[in-house]
DNA sequence: CTGTTAGCGCTTTCAC
DNA sequence: GTGAAAGCGCTAACAG
């Protein structure tokens, strides 16, 4: 069913066909009509990519992603709220289960759909961000610095401040960090903050508690089992991403360690999966669905060619649940 | 950036380059070097919107929705975990927010990329399903019968079943049904659950008790309260999904309605937003990643050519959380 | 007002 | 082994 089987049965060209499904001028009204008809009654929808291909304006916005996990997704839902009024529509892509390892998916991806599928692309925790690229890029959480394109992130810093301090706070001084993807700015901001807060309290970091996590379950597994089998094992955890803290815990408890007994653990993000965990996740909160929404309205203004401030950081916040618990002031035996 | 941009750094035609990216015969190792050096140096990526328009192959599998909420989302996660290893790229398509109001979603989408770009296609809770499409179609939650395209869905009717019982183990008889999109199959068997349960505990379906909700919030609100605040309330409400179970917790309270000491509220599906509503909803699960993944699987071996059992019904599981209460054995003035 | 024509970037015969 | 040419479904000049 292509634009050709409407025009043959309307008895138009294909020419007019087009004009009338673009409302262009020049089309007497009866003919109008007629093709109108013969297009409801055919059940014809124009193929976006033939039309993409021609047009370069597609109405659609796309957002490109590694991987359909927790956060990607909570940043899908923010989006899809925020397009509701636009008149866009959403195209999320991912490259498949191969990117994770793959660097560069990023520039792969925009340069497979760029060129004419989609209008403006929204960039989920990409590494490298191509500057000069041909249509406009609002970046979510990347790697990149105050240059490059437009972003969104959160106050990766604080957040990650206030994790300390609050575990700090609760009596713990040995604090392991589980890092996350070392590519990502913001993993590299909550070491930061992990080490300002640390300093702070005037306590050395132990090297031997800094660990790189990751941000998938299974690679966070080996990290976590050695900072927990340590010969002084710390008796709190942050995590760098609810992930890794969800697996972590799992870690703890396969190792007869319990939660938060034995072991605090404190991770960042608050996808909802933390509060499904067991015990529920006490973490660092970021606004990921306000996120994703200011994300796609800056890239709609990007496409309209509204002049924006550049750089949004959100807020995050503590969330307590059950997953951290103040240290017994005297450890028995000491 | 084209392939003839590549064909003209290389000095060679643009044939020649595209044999070379799609590794056919016919080119001397020589070239096939020189112009994978082009390649590499340009960081060409072919165009998936041209290519898809000629060779009609593209690897991709798209996903069909009317939206990114809370169960599509956690359907592309179930996904994105079996696609890792099946070679396929992801595609998942929402027709905006119009979508929601505007019935005809999925024939429009299909249409809209079906042609060329995709191929296969997983649709999420359809209303309609063309039966002849061009390419491969698998269908979640769907509302067909058992005609119709191949489909993975729960079972409804039994889930249902046993979340009345639930609330009619817990002393529970007036119990309120706050049904779901009336034109999904699936809301319409956990209707039917809830009367048979009723039915075989011998008591008779209150036609008031019985109300459509929908499946968005603010679809939920109006019934919801008009459930609430009927000279008779209900003790317990069964909502036909968690996201209007969360909106019928929010109702009771903000009319000064305890949950689940006044009010007892049981939702369906678990999708990850159940776990942080306040209180923790109880629900019957259903195992939507897993659905997603089979789904997938299936549709992967449909575009293979592969014969399979065409229709695939996951079982549920009741999730006890906090939302709901035994009855007093005696209700006060009684 | 309408139809003819020329591509968009790519793949695929089919000559050379 | 290589390139010229046709065409996927569509839109955008331009003639008529």
């Amino acid at each position: 069913m292509t634009i050709g089987d409407v025009a043959r049965t309307a008895g138009v060209s294909v020419a007019t066909v087009s004009k009338v499904i673009n409302a262009r001028y020049g089309v007497a009204a009866a003919t109008s009509r007629r093709v109108q008809d013969v297009i409801d009654e055919l059940g014809y929808e124009s193929s976006l990519v033939a039309r993409s291909l021609r047009s370069h304006r597609t109405n659609v916005i796309g957002i490109l992603v590694a991987e359909f996990e927790p956060f990607s997704t909570e940043l899908l839902k923010g989006i899809s709220e925020a397009v509701a009024d636009t008149g866009y529509e959403l195209l999320a892509y991912s490259a498949g289960g191969r990117a994770g390892r793959e660097v560069g998916w990023e520039q792969r991806s925009l340069s497979r759909l760029g060129g004419t599928l989609i209008d403006g692309a929204i960039l989920v925790t990409p590494t490298v961000v191509d500057p000069h690229e041909g249509i406009p890029v609002v970046a979510v959480d990347p790697h990149t610095g105050p240059s490059g394109p437009p972003t969104v992130d959160s106050d990766n810093l604080a957040g990650a401040r206030t994790a300390t301090e609050y575990l700090l706070g609760l009596g713990h001084t040995r604090i392991g960090l589980l890092g996350g993807r070392p590519d990502l700015e913001s993993a590299r901001l909550r070491e930061e903050g992990y080490r300002q807060a640390l300093a702070a309290a005037g306590i050395a970091v132990d090297p031997d508690l800094v660990r790189v996590g990751g941000y998938k379950p299974d690679v966070a597994d080996q990290p976590a089992h050695e900072l927990l089998t340590l010969p002084e094992p710390p008796t709190a955890v942050f995590a760098a991403n609810d992930i890794s803290a969800i697996r972590t815990i799992e870690v703890a408890q396969e190792l007869g360690l319990r939660v938060p007994e034995d072991l605090s653990v404190i991770g960042f993000d608050n996808v909802p999966e933390s509060a499904l965990c067991v015990p529920p996740l006490t973490t660092i909160a970021q606004p990921i669905r306000q996120m994703g929404a200011e994300a796609l309205r800056m890239l709609v203004d990007l496409v309209a060619g509204v002049e924006r401030e550049p750089h949004l950081r959100l807020p995050t916040a503590l969330v307590e649940r059950e997953s951290c618990r103040r240290l017994d002031p005297v450890a028995p035996g000491s």
